[in-house]
DNA sequence: GAGATCGATAACCCGCTGGCTATTGATATA
DNA sequence: TATATCAATAGCCAGCGGGTTATCGATCTC
């Protein structure tokens, strides 16, 4: 069963859509005119990039007259964070187990 | 210019793939074979799945005989830490721009 | 040496994704 | 009201990536 890390890790995987993600949280809260001054691809793209990060959680937007205003929720790299905390905290627990062992046998 | 991160990003975006990684720290060293049996995709997939983390620096291979054990190189998710903590960094920097800011506007 | 097993490689297929242009809806401006 | 601008959507295309089966090289086992 694919969990719940999928669409943070896929959201983050895409160059482009990472180099937006990147550019908010330098930068605070940017219009998608001045994301798509900057991203290298047309403005569609950018809007559809946005729209990944958003269903990641990654972004909000806020609509203000005809222009839409997007800034990082960082608050969504949680799960990354605890991902990676937990696969260490598994690595260090295998790491104790074989210092038992090796303290066991040694006795 | 696509960064260092990209490699890590996609290697640990794909379900399948995460899962082989996310056993080998679990569970520590594994053949091909015995990954596999609990993957729900062929050998070969497999096999493929294990040169995507390779080539990525999150696993190491050992040659056995006929048989090859793959382990987790936690090291390698460093730059994942990294990266996660520069984000929270720059959202905390303008977070305190933006209490200086404030400050000076209320004296 | 013959046969079996392990894992990597080759060759292929199909679906998804990231890109594009064109268009639409909505808002601002003349 | 007509026009221009902004961003989202539609529709399309090409390439990549993850899956498969078939095969090969290498190593055990008989």
């Amino acid at each position: 069963m694919p969990n719940a890390h999928d669409e943070l890790f896929r959201a983050l995987a895409d160059p482009t859509r990472r180099a937006i993600f990147e550019r908010l949280c330098r930068e605070g809260e940017q219009t998608v005119g001045a994301l798509t001054a900057l991203a290298g691809v047309s403005q569609p793209a950018v809007s559809k990039h946005l729209g990944v990060l958003k269903h990641a959680g990654l972004v909000r937007d806020r609509h203000e007259g005809r222009q839409t205003h997007y800034s990082a929720q960082l608050g969504a790299l949680a799960p990354l964070i605890d991902w990676t905390s937990q696969m260490a905290g598994f690595w260090q627990s295998r790491f104790d187990n074989l210092e038992d062992l090796l303290k066991r046998m040694d006795q």
